[in-house]
DNA sequence: TTAATAAGTGAGCGCTTACTTACTATTTCT
DNA sequence: AGAAATAGTAAGTAAGCGCTCACTTATTAA
Protein backbone atom coordinates (compact mmCIF):
# COMPACT_ATOMS: atom_id res chain seq x y z
CA UNK A 1 0.00 0.00 0.00
CA UNK A 2 1.91 3.45 -1.34
CA UNK A 3 1.78 6.48 1.05
CA UNK A 4 -0.69 7.71 -1.68
CA UNK A 5 -3.54 5.10 -0.83
CA UNK A 6 -3.09 5.35 2.79
CA UNK A 7 -3.68 8.99 2.45
CA UNK A 8 -6.86 8.68 0.88
CA UNK A 9 -8.62 5.94 3.27
CA UNK A 10 -7.51 7.71 6.05
CA UNK A 11 -8.86 11.22 4.67
CA UNK A 12 -11.71 9.83 3.33
CA UNK A 13 -12.89 7.94 6.99
CA UNK A 14 -12.31 11.17 8.62
CA UNK A 15 -14.56 12.66 6.31
CA UNK A 16 -16.99 10.45 6.39
CA UNK A 17 -17.28 10.06 10.11
CA UNK A 18 -17.65 13.82 10.00
CA UNK A 19 -19.97 14.92 7.12
CA UNK A 20 -21.36 11.57 6.42
CA UNK A 21 -20.76 9.48 3.19
CA UNK A 22 -23.64 11.32 0.89
CA UNK A 23 -22.02 14.97 2.18
CA UNK A 24 -18.45 14.15 1.24
CA UNK A 25 -17.51 14.58 -2.44
CA UNK A 26 -14.65 12.73 -3.99
CA UNK A 27 -12.59 16.13 -5.26
CA UNK A 28 -13.10 17.02 -1.53
CA UNK A 29 -11.32 13.67 -0.10
CA UNK A 30 -8.32 14.31 -3.04
CA UNK A 31 -7.86 17.70 -2.01
CA UNK A 32 -7.50 17.26 1.51
CA UNK A 33 -5.08 13.59 0.91
CA UNK A 34 -2.88 15.88 -1.59
CA UNK A 35 -3.68 13.83 -4.39
CA UNK A 36 -5.39 13.92 -7.81
CA UNK A 37 -9.04 13.07 -7.90
CA UNK A 38 -8.17 10.42 -10.28
CA UNK A 39 -5.97 8.17 -8.14
CA UNK A 40 -8.88 7.47 -6.28
CA UNK A 41 -10.23 5.74 -8.77
CA UNK A 42 -7.54 3.75 -9.89
CA UNK A 43 -7.53 2.48 -6.24
CA UNK A 44 -10.54 1.82 -6.17
CA UNK A 45 -13.45 0.71 -8.33
CA UNK A 46 -15.74 3.69 -7.36
CA UNK A 47 -16.96 5.75 -4.08
CA UNK A 48 -18.37 3.09 -2.57
CA UNK A 49 -15.46 1.19 -3.64
CA UNK A 50 -13.28 3.07 -1.11
CA UNK A 51 -16.09 3.04 1.68
CA UNK A 52 -16.02 -0.62 1.07
CA UNK A 53 -12.28 -0.82 2.07
CA UNK A 54 -12.59 1.62 4.64
CA UNK A 55 -15.43 -0.38 6.60
CA UNK A 56 -13.78 -3.89 6.09
CA UNK A 57 -10.64 -2.88 7.85
CA UNK A 58 -12.52 -1.10 10.70
CA UNK A 59 -14.75 -4.38 11.03
CA UNK A 60 -11.58 -6.64 11.36
CA UNK A 61 -10.34 -4.85 14.73
CA UNK A 62 -13.79 -5.05 16.18
CA UNK A 63 -14.46 -9.23 15.47
CA UNK A 64 -11.07 -9.66 16.70
CA UNK A 65 -11.99 -8.21 20.34
CA UNK A 66 -15.49 -10.19 20.13
CA UNK A 67 -13.24 -13.82 19.63
CA UNK A 68 -11.08 -12.82 22.66
CA UNK A 69 -14.31 -12.44 24.49
CA UNK A 70 -15.31 -15.95 23.66
CA UNK A 71 -12.24 -17.26 24.87
CA UNK A 72 -12.91 -15.98 28.69
CA UNK A 73 -14.34 -18.58 30.95
CA UNK A 74 -15.72 -16.67 34.38
CA UNK A 75 -19.39 -15.28 33.22
CA UNK A 76 -19.10 -12.84 35.68
CA UNK A 77 -15.74 -11.44 33.84
CA UNK A 78 -17.33 -12.19 30.19
CA UNK A 79 -20.23 -9.45 30.86
CA UNK A 80 -17.48 -6.82 32.48
CA UNK A 81 -15.81 -6.92 29.72
CA UNK A 82 -18.45 -7.10 27.35
CA UNK A 83 -19.27 -3.45 28.79
CA UNK A 84 -16.24 -2.13 28.18
CA UNK A 85 -16.75 -3.34 24.87
CA UNK A 86 -18.00 0.00 23.26
CA UNK A 87 -15.50 2.26 25.15
CA UNK A 88 -12.59 0.15 24.07
CA UNK A 89 -14.04 0.22 20.62
CA UNK A 90 -14.99 3.69 20.03
CA UNK A 91 -11.89 5.02 21.90
CA UNK A 92 -9.33 3.23 19.48
CA UNK A 93 -11.71 4.14 16.54
CA UNK A 94 -13.61 6.61 17.10
CA UNK A 95 -14.24 7.67 13.71
CA UNK A 96 -15.29 4.30 12.50
CA UNK A 97 -18.04 4.41 15.26
CA UNK A 98 -19.08 7.35 13.80
CA UNK A 99 -19.20 6.64 10.12
CA UNK A 100 -21.07 3.30 11.36
CA UNK A 101 -23.72 4.40 12.72
CA UNK A 102 -24.32 7.13 10.13
CA UNK A 103 -24.67 4.19 7.63
CA UNK A 104 -26.92 1.88 9.89
CA UNK A 105 -29.90 4.60 9.89
CA UNK A 106 -28.80 5.15 6.39
CA UNK A 107 -30.82 4.09 3.17
CA UNK A 108 -31.79 0.41 2.90
CA UNK A 109 -28.78 -0.07 0.45
CA UNK A 110 -26.46 0.93 3.20
CA UNK A 111 -28.15 -1.05 6.40
CA UNK A 112 -28.53 -4.53 4.65
CA UNK A 113 -25.09 -4.56 3.76
CA UNK A 114 -23.80 -3.70 6.92
CA UNK A 115 -26.65 -5.79 9.28
CA UNK A 116 -25.16 -9.30 8.40
CA UNK A 117 -21.48 -9.11 9.90
CA UNK A 118 -22.49 -7.24 12.70
CA UNK A 119 -20.57 -7.43 15.78
CA UNK A 120 -23.71 -7.13 17.84
CA UNK A 121 -25.46 -10.29 16.46
CA UNK A 122 -22.40 -12.14 17.13
CA UNK A 123 -22.04 -10.77 20.93
CA UNK A 124 -25.49 -12.86 21.60
CA UNK A 125 -24.27 -15.91 21.49
CA UNK A 126 -21.33 -15.25 24.20
CA UNK A 127 -23.63 -13.29 26.19
CA UNK A 128 -26.17 -16.12 26.37
CA UNK A 129 -23.77 -18.37 27.39
CA UNK A 130 -22.82 -16.47 29.89
CA UNK A 131 -26.44 -16.02 31.45
CA UNK A 132 -26.70 -19.72 31.23
CA UNK A 133 -23.86 -20.29 33.61
CA UNK A 134 -24.96 -17.98 35.75
CA UNK A 135 -28.29 -19.45 36.12
CA UNK A 136 -30.83 -16.49 35.28
CA UNK A 137 -34.39 -17.69 34.05
CA UNK A 138 -34.62 -16.49 31.33
CA UNK A 139 -30.83 -16.47 30.06
CA UNK A 140 -31.90 -15.37 26.07
CA UNK A 141 -33.93 -12.47 27.21
CA UNK A 142 -31.14 -11.37 29.26
CA UNK A 143 -28.59 -11.69 26.78
CA UNK A 144 -30.58 -9.91 24.49
CA UNK A 145 -31.25 -6.60 26.89
CA UNK A 146 -27.37 -6.95 27.38
CA UNK A 147 -26.55 -6.56 24.22
CA UNK A 148 -29.34 -3.48 23.66
CA UNK A 149 -27.27 -1.88 26.64
CA UNK A 150 -24.30 -2.00 24.76
CA UNK A 151 -25.81 -0.74 22.11
CA UNK A 152 -26.75 2.64 24.47
CA UNK A 153 -23.43 2.63 25.40
CA UNK A 154 -21.95 3.05 21.94
CA UNK A 155 -24.84 5.65 21.70
CA UNK A 156 -23.26 7.06 24.48
CA UNK A 157 -19.98 7.17 22.96
CA UNK A 158 -20.79 8.41 19.30
CA UNK A 159 -22.52 11.15 20.67
CA UNK A 160 -19.97 12.78 22.96
CA UNK A 161 -21.42 11.90 25.88
CA UNK A 162 -18.41 9.76 27.51
CA UNK A 163 -19.10 10.66 31.09
CA UNK A 164 -22.92 9.25 31.32
CA UNK A 165 -21.36 6.23 29.83
CA UNK A 166 -18.93 5.93 32.24
CA UNK A 167 -21.86 6.06 34.98
CA UNK A 168 -23.82 3.74 33.44
CA UNK A 169 -21.22 1.17 32.89
CA UNK A 170 -20.76 1.64 36.67
CA UNK A 171 -24.51 1.28 37.74
CA UNK A 172 -25.04 -1.83 35.46
CA UNK A 173 -22.05 -3.45 36.39
CA UNK A 174 -23.10 -2.98 40.67
CA UNK A 175 -26.80 -3.86 39.13
CA UNK A 176 -25.69 -7.45 37.13
CA UNK A 177 -23.35 -7.53 41.00
CA UNK A 178 -19.96 -8.03 38.07
CA UNK B 1 -52.81 24.23 3.14
CA UNK B 2 -53.85 23.66 -0.33
CA UNK B 3 -53.73 19.88 -1.70
CA UNK B 4 -50.52 20.18 -3.22
CA UNK B 5 -48.22 21.32 -0.60
CA UNK B 6 -50.01 18.23 1.77
CA UNK B 7 -48.96 16.65 -1.24
CA UNK B 8 -45.32 17.71 -1.38
CA UNK B 9 -45.25 17.34 2.17
CA UNK B 10 -46.38 13.64 2.62
CA UNK B 11 -44.13 12.74 -0.05
CA UNK B 12 -41.16 14.19 1.14
CA UNK B 13 -41.37 12.46 4.73
CA UNK B 14 -41.80 9.36 2.63
CA UNK B 15 -39.05 9.68 0.45
CA UNK B 16 -36.91 10.85 2.86
CA UNK B 17 -37.57 8.60 5.24
CA UNK B 18 -37.12 5.93 2.98
CA UNK B 19 -33.94 6.99 1.11
CA UNK B 20 -32.51 9.83 3.26
CA UNK B 21 -32.77 13.51 2.80
CA UNK B 22 -29.70 13.93 1.15
CA UNK B 23 -30.25 11.11 -1.55
CA UNK B 24 -34.00 12.50 -2.25
CA UNK B 25 -34.09 15.26 -4.96
CA UNK B 26 -36.38 18.10 -4.96
CA UNK B 27 -37.16 17.24 -9.04
CA UNK B 28 -38.00 14.08 -7.63
CA UNK B 29 -40.16 14.89 -4.58
CA UNK B 30 -42.04 17.18 -7.51
CA UNK B 31 -42.35 14.70 -9.86
CA UNK B 32 -43.91 11.83 -7.01
CA UNK B 33 -46.20 14.79 -5.77
CA UNK B 34 -47.37 15.59 -9.01
CA UNK B 35 -46.26 19.16 -8.81
CA UNK B 36 -43.73 21.42 -10.51
CA UNK B 37 -40.15 21.33 -8.56
CA UNK B 38 -40.99 25.44 -9.01
CA UNK B 39 -44.09 24.98 -6.07
CA UNK B 40 -41.60 23.76 -3.19
CA UNK B 41 -40.19 26.57 -3.41
CA UNK B 42 -42.72 28.89 -3.59
CA UNK B 43 -44.25 27.22 -0.21
CA UNK B 44 -41.03 26.52 1.46
CA UNK B 45 -37.97 28.83 1.01
CA UNK B 46 -35.51 25.85 0.59
CA UNK B 47 -35.05 21.91 0.70
CA UNK B 48 -34.03 22.17 4.52
CA UNK B 49 -37.24 24.63 5.00
CA UNK B 50 -39.44 21.53 4.16
CA UNK B 51 -37.60 19.33 6.04
CA UNK B 52 -37.70 21.46 8.99
CA UNK B 53 -41.71 21.85 8.28
CA UNK B 54 -42.04 17.54 8.41
CA UNK B 55 -39.94 17.68 11.47
CA UNK B 56 -41.95 20.72 13.43
CA UNK B 57 -45.14 18.30 12.22
CA UNK B 58 -44.00 14.72 13.43
CA UNK B 59 -42.53 16.09 16.96
CA UNK B 60 -45.72 17.91 17.98
CA UNK B 61 -47.48 14.31 18.19
CA UNK B 62 -44.67 13.20 20.43
CA UNK B 63 -44.60 15.79 22.61
CA UNK B 64 -48.61 15.34 23.40
CA UNK B 65 -47.76 12.23 24.02
CA UNK B 66 -45.19 12.60 26.69
CA UNK B 67 -47.07 15.27 27.98
CA UNK B 68 -50.13 12.94 29.04
CA UNK B 69 -47.32 10.70 30.77
CA UNK B 70 -46.68 13.07 33.16
CA UNK B 71 -50.32 13.28 33.99
CA UNK B 72 -50.45 9.92 35.15
CA UNK B 73 -50.07 9.24 38.96
CA UNK B 74 -48.86 5.58 39.68
CA UNK B 75 -45.40 4.99 39.19
CA UNK B 76 -45.22 2.03 38.25
CA UNK B 77 -47.72 2.67 35.38
CA UNK B 78 -45.76 5.33 34.31
CA UNK B 79 -42.72 2.99 33.53
CA UNK B 80 -45.47 0.65 32.12
CA UNK B 81 -47.06 3.80 29.83
CA UNK B 82 -43.24 4.77 29.01
CA UNK B 83 -42.47 1.29 27.77
CA UNK B 84 -45.37 1.72 25.07
CA UNK B 85 -43.80 4.74 23.81
CA UNK B 86 -42.08 3.44 20.84
CA UNK B 87 -44.70 0.75 19.82
CA UNK B 88 -47.32 3.81 19.55
CA UNK B 89 -45.04 6.66 18.42
CA UNK B 90 -43.62 4.42 15.69
CA UNK B 91 -46.54 2.84 15.01
CA UNK B 92 -48.36 5.96 14.22
CA UNK B 93 -45.53 7.81 12.30
CA UNK B 94 -43.31 4.95 11.04
CA UNK B 95 -41.91 7.15 8.39
CA UNK B 96 -41.08 10.20 10.56
CA UNK B 97 -39.24 7.50 13.06
CA UNK B 98 -36.92 6.23 10.67
CA UNK B 99 -36.62 10.23 9.28
CA UNK B 100 -35.67 11.08 12.55
CA UNK B 101 -32.68 8.32 13.10
CA UNK B 102 -31.37 9.13 9.62
CA UNK B 103 -31.34 12.70 10.26
CA UNK B 104 -29.97 11.74 14.32
CA UNK B 105 -26.34 10.61 13.15
CA UNK B 106 -26.12 12.54 10.21
CA UNK B 107 -23.89 15.55 9.48
CA UNK B 108 -23.21 18.07 12.73
CA UNK B 109 -26.11 20.55 11.28
CA UNK B 110 -28.59 18.47 11.74
CA UNK B 111 -27.94 16.33 14.85
CA UNK B 112 -27.02 19.89 16.64
CA UNK B 113 -30.53 21.16 15.35
CA UNK B 114 -32.89 17.88 16.86
CA UNK B 115 -30.80 17.59 19.91
CA UNK B 116 -32.26 20.36 21.80
CA UNK B 117 -36.28 19.43 20.82
CA UNK B 118 -35.13 15.90 21.76
CA UNK B 119 -37.93 14.15 23.58
CA UNK B 120 -36.41 11.35 24.94
CA UNK B 121 -34.28 14.12 27.13
CA UNK B 122 -37.89 15.07 28.11
CA UNK B 123 -38.55 11.68 29.85
CA UNK B 124 -35.81 11.63 32.20
CA UNK B 125 -37.72 13.94 34.50
CA UNK B 126 -41.03 12.12 34.53
CA UNK B 127 -39.04 8.22 34.67
CA UNK B 128 -36.84 9.73 37.60
CA UNK B 129 -39.85 11.01 39.82
CA UNK B 130 -41.54 7.25 39.38
CA UNK B 131 -38.23 5.60 40.52
CA UNK B 132 -38.41 8.05 43.34
CA UNK B 133 -41.53 6.90 44.48
CA UNK B 134 -40.73 3.81 44.00
CA UNK B 135 -38.17 3.91 46.10
CA UNK B 136 -35.47 2.56 43.74
CA UNK B 137 -31.60 3.37 45.84
CA UNK B 138 -30.41 5.09 43.11
CA UNK B 139 -33.74 6.79 40.84
CA UNK B 140 -31.17 8.98 38.56
CA UNK B 141 -29.47 6.38 36.89
CA UNK B 142 -32.26 3.93 36.85
CA UNK B 143 -34.67 6.62 34.83
CA UNK B 144 -31.16 6.78 32.40
CA UNK B 145 -31.88 2.98 32.20
CA UNK B 146 -35.12 3.05 31.21
CA UNK B 147 -34.36 5.46 29.02
CA UNK B 148 -32.20 3.70 27.06
CA UNK B 149 -33.74 1.04 26.86
CA UNK B 150 -36.50 2.90 25.54
CA UNK B 151 -34.26 3.86 23.07
CA UNK B 152 -33.30 0.51 22.45
CA UNK B 153 -36.87 -0.20 21.80
CA UNK B 154 -37.18 2.20 18.99
CA UNK B 155 -33.75 0.53 17.26
CA UNK B 156 -35.82 -2.67 17.19
CA UNK B 157 -38.81 -0.73 15.57
CA UNK B 158 -37.32 1.66 13.10
CA UNK B 159 -35.12 -1.59 11.61
CA UNK B 160 -38.48 -3.52 11.24
CA UNK B 161 -37.84 -5.72 14.37
CA UNK B 162 -41.08 -5.23 15.97
CA UNK B 163 -41.17 -8.95 17.26
CA UNK B 164 -38.31 -9.22 19.44
CA UNK B 165 -39.09 -5.49 20.35
CA UNK B 166 -42.47 -7.48 21.78
CA UNK B 167 -40.47 -10.06 23.63
CA UNK B 168 -38.31 -7.37 25.06
CA UNK B 169 -41.20 -5.22 26.38
CA UNK B 170 -42.45 -7.82 27.96
CA UNK B 171 -39.07 -8.99 29.44
CA UNK B 172 -38.32 -5.39 30.85
CA UNK B 173 -41.95 -5.47 32.04
CA UNK B 174 -41.59 -8.64 34.33
CA UNK B 175 -38.19 -8.02 35.47
CA UNK B 176 -39.39 -4.13 36.99
CA UNK B 177 -42.48 -6.14 38.37
CA UNK B 178 -44.65 -3.92 36.05
C1' DT C 1 -66.11 43.91 -12.10
C1' DT C 2 -61.89 44.75 -11.40
C1' DA C 3 -57.59 44.71 -8.98
C1' DA C 4 -54.56 42.31 -6.02
C1' DT C 5 -52.78 38.24 -4.28
C1' DA C 6 -51.76 33.46 -4.05
C1' DA C 7 -50.99 29.03 -6.40
C1' DG C 8 -48.81 26.77 -9.92
C1' DT C 9 -45.79 25.94 -14.17
C1' DG C 10 -41.61 24.54 -16.75
C1' DA C 11 -37.53 25.95 -18.81
C1' DG C 12 -33.08 26.68 -17.61
C1' DC C 13 -28.93 28.66 -14.85
C1' DG C 14 -24.69 27.99 -12.43
C1' DC C 15 -22.50 24.59 -10.05
C1' DT C 16 -21.15 20.12 -8.21
C1' DT C 17 -21.07 15.36 -8.69
C1' DA C 18 -18.92 10.71 -9.65
C1' DC C 19 -16.30 9.10 -12.96
C1' DT C 20 -13.17 8.78 -17.60
C1' DT C 21 -9.62 9.64 -20.65
C1' DA C 22 -5.11 10.51 -22.44
C1' DC C 23 -1.06 11.06 -20.84
C1' DT C 24 3.49 10.98 -17.91
C1' DA C 25 6.50 9.28 -14.03
C1' DT C 26 8.01 5.60 -11.25
C1' DT C 27 8.77 0.71 -9.90
C1' DT C 28 9.46 -3.94 -10.70
C1' DC C 29 11.01 -7.89 -13.13
C1' DT C 30 13.82 -10.49 -16.44
C1' DA D 1 19.14 -2.07 -19.81
C1' DG D 2 14.59 -2.48 -21.44
C1' DA D 3 9.94 -3.94 -21.20
C1' DA D 4 5.79 -4.35 -18.51
C1' DA D 5 3.24 -3.08 -15.03
C1' DT D 6 1.91 0.15 -11.62
C1' DA D 7 1.26 4.88 -9.66
C1' DG D 8 -0.01 9.30 -10.56
C1' DT D 9 -1.80 13.59 -12.99
C1' DA D 10 -4.76 17.21 -15.31
C1' DA D 11 -8.37 18.11 -17.97
C1' DG D 12 -12.22 16.70 -19.22
C1' DT D 13 -17.41 14.57 -19.46
C1' DA D 14 -22.44 13.96 -18.89
C1' DA D 15 -25.76 13.95 -15.54
C1' DG D 16 -27.92 15.70 -11.68
C1' DC D 17 -28.34 19.11 -8.09
C1' DG D 18 -30.91 23.13 -5.65
C1' DC D 19 -32.93 26.98 -6.96
C1' DT D 20 -34.64 31.17 -9.89
C1' DC D 21 -37.18 33.35 -13.31
C1' DA D 22 -40.80 34.98 -16.29
C1' DC D 23 -44.97 33.72 -16.81
C1' DT D 24 -50.06 31.77 -16.48
C1' DT D 25 -54.10 30.42 -13.82
C1' DA D 26 -57.11 30.42 -9.84
C1' DT D 27 -58.83 32.61 -5.65
C1' DT D 28 -60.07 36.36 -2.82
C1' DA D 29 -61.51 41.15 -1.65
C1' DA D 30 -63.16 45.90 -2.43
Amino acid sequence: MTEKKENIIRVALKLFAQNGYINTSTSKIARVAGVSEGLIFRHFANKQGLLDAIVDLGLKDAESFVTQLTKIQSPNEILSVALELPKYLVGKQREFWKLHYSLKYQSPDFAEKYKGNDLFVKLTTVLEKAFIELKYEHPRQEAALFLLIIGGLFSYLVNDRSEEQEEMVHFVKTKYRL
